[in-house]
DNA sequence: GGTAAATTGAACATGCGTGTACGACTTACC
DNA sequence: GGTAAGTCGTACACGCATGTTCAATTTACC
């Protein structure tokens, strides 16, 4: 209402205040999806600021993550909501994990972290979103004859995350190329997801 | 040679010693599937041991996931090793889904506790045997073309691992019935690797 | 039944991560 | 250029898990 109400933009903090809470929030991105475990100093130190410096802006490392779960999920969200599901819906799965499946992916390590100090409530809810646009393009699938009806559609949907994260995992393991990941993904869940033969 | 070398009885250990060892094993498999932070207190009042029995029988925790990585490690192995992979392909990963997927989802769980504390040299010496079993089956059923072969071998195999543990957290989450299990897992899995139409 | 092995709990040392308090310093902003 | 807001490092308190020591007790085994 204000002047700037950018849901990023806390009152009136001062303009470096407003650059270090990002850059806290970047560099506990970076470390915890390279280690869920990552302490606070590591955080603090690869945001190129004091560890009593976070403190200031985050109450407790349980904030923080909280804060960064938060802000990534709303990225995750927004993306997803820039794809096109509309038409045969193959294509439209297509669409949607060539360009969102390393947003998918870094949202699974951050996940990881999450689930180690956050209430399991908050888990629930922040899947909601993101869950239902796969789980809608799946049942439209369905509905049409070309996604297969014999197996659970929550287990289609849980698919979607599982084969990602793998192609993840291999990608780290050095027996995936990166630009082959997306053509793997797709052809992987197009072969699940048709309906058997007969 | 001796007398007694189950490759489990160390040398001469006296009787209820040993039980505890094995009740130390299998506690520490428990909690640690539950929570891969699981400390070394819990587990061992799960034992119905004292802490300080427990440090007599391992000597640091690192050592007693060790151990109990290698015991579980085997058992798997000596579980997959059961199961007749000749004859169809297809119907032979069936049989190796419906008689091991529980084996090998609480291997993956253990997994997590042991990539915390153990080298990452040791976790991969591990995977060696039962993934060679899993990847010959692949290879034979890609050489006799009933499998694709426009998916690398090794994203098959990781499939395998990824559809079983994505099985597992959806029973734990009551979104799938166990009894269905093995159907799921084998229906996806022989759908992702059945040849390409055309 | 005697002996050595094994178990026990309590107490202690240590290391690590979190979160706080303080005083001095620097920076943004009017 | 003044002032409040923000930052910094050090130091400290606290909780928690690991691993060790010790003396007393129980248990297996010949």
């Amino acid at each position: 209402m204000d002047r700037t109400t950018d849901a990023v933009g806390p009152r009136g903090k001062r303009a470096d205040a407003q650059r270090n809470i990002a850059a806290i929030l970047d560099a506990a991105l970076e470390c915890l999806v390279r280690n869920p475990d990552a302490n606070i100093a590591e955080i603090a130190r690869r945001a190129g600021v004091g560890r009593v410096t976070l403190y200031g802006h985050f109450s407790s490392r349980e904030d923080l993550i909280d804060q960064l779960f938060a802000r990534t999920l709303d990225r995750a969200d927004r993306a997803l909501e820039a794809v096109d599901l509309t038409g045969d819906p193959r294509a439209a799965l297509s669409r949607l994990v060539a360009s969102s499946w390393q947003i998918v992916d870094q949202f699974r390590h951050l996940l990881d972290a999450a689930q180690r100090s956050l209430p399991p409530a908050r888990i629930r809810a922040a899947h909601e979103g993101p869950m239902r646009r796969i789980a809608g393009l799946i049942e439209r699938g369905r509905a049409e004859g070309v996604f297969r009806t014999d197996l659970p559609a929550t287990w289609m949907v849980a698919l979607v995350h599982t084969v990602v994260h793998a192609a993840a995992d291999e990608i780290a393991e050095g027996r995936l190329a990166e630009p082959d990941a997306a053509r793997v993904i797709d052809a992987t869940l197009q072969a699940a997801y048709a309906p058997p033969a007969g």
